[in-house]
DNA sequence: TTATATATTTACGTTAACGTAAACGTAAGA
DNA sequence: TCTTACGTTTACGTTAACGTAAATATATAA
């Protein structure tokens, strides 16, 4: 089994360019070795690849990512570090959880188009509480 | 009721900067009247801007959110534009789910810790499926 | 009258995540 | 030897969604 990869294989392994990767290096999310100038890439760079390519998938930028990584390091992984990174993964669960619950909404609306009677009235109330507060005040 | 409001109302109201809204006048998702200069919004424009921050919590782009915007609008509406409206939600909650499985997955690894064992033949079979069977080939 | 708050337009700055191009070196194959 | 494919570094360009600042106008309260 392959253990060393150029940066092209890399690539289009992942269909992502090249430039990419040079980018995730240049941020610091990888460090693969070097043969001259050529990157000399190994099973670990690999995760760590795997591991960038997921976080954005999840919506996590490089910067976040960047933490996942070094959480899925042995040496660096502490308690507390490791704490505080489930604690980020649950905030982002909710998010996505809560942004599912207004595209339920919007698709609900859509469909029996409520917007056109009671629409207005019903935003108020759902998003703003404060102007539907002054109305009494 | 209040059914006319200055920039810096509404920008107080859904805590944004009045630039935020001239920026979105900027992009047609907005068109106020004018007193003299000075904008006057509506009802109808508020609408608008809470459908534009709702595209933003879901997701949305400026962009997207103007298709959303234009569907609200009654004159605008046809039965087709909707169809289209409905799937790219459709998708946006199928991406929004698959978010979270991805999420679930990290969690689950970081609270057992299955990557410092097996983790990368797990990420191969799962992530890449090109490489796992460059393996037979 | 001066200060304060509000409004406008114009325009340059900012962050993220690369894209794109230039200029260059190297190795393999026809 | 010429082309092709791959690699490098440097550096400017791009999109989105505003932030920030400057210069200006207007109204109102002290």
């Amino acid at each position: 089994m392959r253990s060393e990869y150029s940066i092209s294989e890399l690539a289009r392994e992942f269909g992502i360019t090249p430039r990419a990767i040079r980018f995730y290096e240049e941020k610091g999310l990888l460090s693969p070795q070097r043969n001259g100038s050529a990157r000399i890439f190994n099973a670990a760079d690999r995760v760590r690849l795997v591991l960038i390519l997921r976080g954005k998938r999840i919506g996590f930028s490089l910067e976040e990512s960047r933490d996942i990584i070094d959480m899925y390091e042995p040496e660096t992984a502490n308690t507390h570090q490791l704490e505080s990174l489930l604690n980020k993964l649950h905030e982002k669960r909710l998010l996505l959880e809560r942004q599912k619950k207004e595209i339920n909404v919007m698709i609900r609306d859509l469909k029996n188009r409520k917007h056109l009677s009671q629409g207005i009235k019903g935003f108020r109330e759902q998003m703003s509480p404060l102007s539907a507060r002054k109305k009494v005040g």
